[in-house]
DNA sequence: CGGTCATAGGTTGTACACAAACATTATACA
DNA sequence: TGTATAATGTTTGTGTACAACCTATGACCG
């Protein structure tokens, strides 16, 4: 039971990628670079670190996504004078124009996957979630605490 | 809203994978790997299109996981001697006892990650995630249809 | 039989997830 | 002020997702 839940949430996940990659195929951007894009447009000027609180993703992984976005020239990577540690990405014209022209599709998609699901069963859907998510949380940071002491010896 | 559901979904894959790879991190396999494993244990022996059917994923990818398997003499590939396109895929007695070993541990982190969630809520939460399921199942193909169409000219 | 087509699976190339190691710059504090 | 420590990002290496291409074999049909 447990077990079919969680089958379901990945087999949803994989699917909702593919779907993404799809209907970004045209733009030629991926799914990753659609939601850094997409973050960034939200909130720009911002800098990786604080990239990575929105996407909760990987430094390493955002590296390279911002590498070849910036490549092509849809972001722009500048430091910080004050603290050189920092970099600031922004949006160049191209991707603004081509993040808006994404947005409205992909809304409309989003709804279409869910036209069958009423918004009393949404509800249920979302709390439900919530709780599995808080209770994933917990778990990874017991087992990373874990780890630590194990490191630690 | 409709997003919301979906960045839900996205990340709660993410960190179930997460969970499961430090899960058997200490059993030196990665989660695609025990997926693999325990869809084989199961029906063995079987042929790579089978594990296919099972677990959705792609036969590119499977035909690199099952090569790492069988450098590790955890997996044991034969060819059929009637149809020598087919290969059969079997456990060493070394990953059967492996999967064995695991697989209570992991229905027991399932069960765990869903201790909030009440027997009720799991009833609508899994007929709400069919239904998605099903809308994203024929929203890909009614993509792969126009591509086709498209590639046809 | 021979030719065409379909099927099972592997190979290659690109992008991503993530751990681990690294470089650079800030900060804390003795 | 100097030195240890922390924070921000990049690089490197392994495994996975997936498209596109390739190989070998079987099936069908004239």
């Amino acid at each position: 039971m447990a077990e079919d839940i969680f089958r379901l949430v990945q087999r949803s996940a994989l699917y909702y990628k593919r779907l993404m990659t799809k209907h970004l195929e045209r733009f030629d951007i991926t799914f990753a670079q659609y939601q850094v894009l997409s973050i960034v447009k939200r909130h720009q000027p911002l800098t990786a670190k604080e990239i990575l609180a929105y996407l909760d993703s990987d430094k390493a992984t955002l590296s390279g996504i911002l590498s070849r976005l910036e490549k092509r020239d849809l972001v722009i990577r500048s430091e910080d004078k004050k603290d050189r540690r920092l970099m600031y990405v922004q949006l160049s014209k191209t991707a603004l124009a081509l993040i808006e022209a994404i947005d409205d599709r992909t809304a409309t998609l989003n709804e279409e996957l869910l036209k069958n699901v009423k918004n009393r069963e949404r509800k249920i859907f979302v709390t439900a979630f919530e709780k599995i998510l808080e209770s994933q949380m917990e778990s990874l940071a017991s087992m990373e605490k874990e780890k630590q002491a194990d490191t630690d010896e």
